[in-house]
DNA sequence: CATGAATGAGCGTTCATTCAT
DNA sequence: CATGAATGAACGCTCATTCAT
């Protein structure tokens, strides 16, 4: 067992060596030599935990979405009201992007084209987000507050998009303001938009 | 003049070959010579017309970008009510997003990583669109359709984004589904979130 | 005739505007572009008067060279003493060089490598320069001045590498002294060697 | 020290690849490809221990011409009399010329080029070998043997430029005779010049 | 004669990945 | 497990040369 956490603690520092260097400029531009001089390992460590390059990106993807999505839900899971979810769910994806810059580059601009090259690897969609996002206005729906001919699919697009956007701009312009100062603006225009 | 628009048709056949060559596997992965086969012009062509190629999809942003800008601005000049501009606006957008797949392609998964580059190319940016999108809204304010209260830049990105994710999702999942099905219930999730 | 004038002006427009641009940053980062437009023609132009590139700057030898050697010889030959003369060619040497820089540094830089390839371009070797020292060192010793037991090739070679290695080395100073200063320390130290 | 000699003996392949290869048809014709091929090694292992195709021309200038300046030091060290080290030096430089035609054709027919281009890389030129020149000569004045009034930078460069077109043109002409029995030619000129 | 747009072969360099130690 | 030297395929870009006008 402490075998397996020493092994998990240099996979975590390889994985978070790869954030910040990836954010650095871009994941093509990063050399699996500057994550391994990041990181403090040898450049063939590296294969010892993630199968490649590709791999190394993926697994930022499929682990830390899922930290987030395992995350935001026991945090939402408090909360009664769907529009009270609705609107923590998008404090809760502004801070975390905001306290963790570096990842957030790596998801916001590295993501669609990951997404692109990715299409043979379903694990590291959204999915799971999209799921999360769509339990909450269903549950919404049953508690009256939202109409119920939603077109699912499009609102979840919808949401997730213009949650994401807000953060590549903020990226964009040099994260020069608070973000979170987003979060109640954009809640509520979709609450609105959302509502019977 | 003759000579002028044969320069331009052999331009536009570099663009719009390297259009359908970056939307196949991704702007990296494509290579010059793919380009130039497709554009059917020899390799070192496409350096009399480009710089780079970086140069090259820099072009085809700024340059679509705005061509869609200018169409969309007459397209929708016609129209009075700001309700109506904006449920046709998105109308446009998934249409021609539809109708030009390869296009939209590399708007959408090799966009992001552009912006992430481009951000020494200012002029490679979305300022263009979002400042369309935020005089529909203030005209629907002025026309008392919409609320007076809005953080106007946080509903341009929210618009823009969920648009944006809309097709990006169309695109990963194989565009095998009707993308203009989509604008109806977009608008109206915004347009009754910003309403009075 | 007065077409073929016109035709050398051209021809002369186009080697000065070769020996112009090969001086600037030698030979292989010279394009005929740059030539091109120092001359004043179009690029397919100079293919009209030089059959490449390489041509180009073996013509420059050929041509310039044995107008050293034609103008050094009519020089020279209303001096009686092979010992003048020898000092003369010295002083000569070094003033064309000084007077025209970027001859001299498409002869003294450009020249090895071109003597390297042209292996195959006999005519562009310094033997007619070889030559005339030689007739003058001969001349010498036939007016009893200089030594008969001399390796006259051994004697033609070392001379015309001194001044050779005199002029390149002023180059790489950047000329920021008199080359012709060299002149009679070095004939001193050849009429010394040779004499009886 | 083992992994040292490991490492030198590579870079010494290397680089004494790059000599024959530079040597057969020219720097700029020579492709790193034939000098990995030379050595034995993957092209990408020359960048290893080379920063550049340039790097390694300088690198062999550097670090050949040093070591013959060290060379010819310590074989002239045992002589007293100023006449024989030159003497010793005009055979030493020719007969090492000789041995290795390939470094000779190296020094001899990219020199110049290369100390063209090697304006902004000092330490590429030939200084050293200079300044041994010059204590020769100066110690030849203090014995006494050669004259007090020379313009002693006008002979270095004359004395290096002679042995240098000396093999110079013994290399043009296909290396079809013996180099050294030049060297008292040469020397006997230089010494009866520089007497008193 | 003159043009200059078009050609396309050619090459230095990078870097993800491997494997002997 | 860890290392890092070595690999070698891959590619953007240049530019001498051609030829239709």
């Amino acid at each position: 067992m402490v075998r397996v956490r020493k092994g998990d603690d240099k996979r975590d520092r390889i994985m978070n060596a790869a954030i910040t260097t990836f954010a650095q400029n871009g994941y093509h531009q990063a050399t699996m030599a500057a994550v391994a001089r990041e990181a403090g390992v040898a450049a063939g460590t590296i294969y010892l935990y993630f199968k490649s390059k590709d791999n190394l990106l993926i697994s930022i993807f499929e682990e830390k979405v899922q930290g987030f999505i395992d995350e935001f839900h026991s945090q939402l899971a408090q909360e009664e009201s769907a529009e009270i979810k609705l609107r923590k769910l998008v404090q809760l994806h502004l801070l975390e992007m905001q306290n963790r810059p570096d990842l957030a580059a790596v998801f916001q601009l590295e993501l669609r084209q990951s997404r692109h090259f990715m299409s043979a690897y379903p694990k590291a969609d959204l999915k799971g987000y999209f799921d999360l996002i769509g339990e909450i206005i269903e549950k919404g729906q049953q508690q009256g507050l939202f109409r119920k001919d939603l077109y699912l699919s499009a609102i979840k697009r919808a949401f997730f998009g213009a949650m994401d956007e807000t953060v590549t701009s903020w990226l964009l312009a040099g994260r020069n303001y608070d973000l979170t100062q987003m979060a109640d603006p954009l809640a509520d225009l979709f609450i609105r938009g959302l509502r019977e």
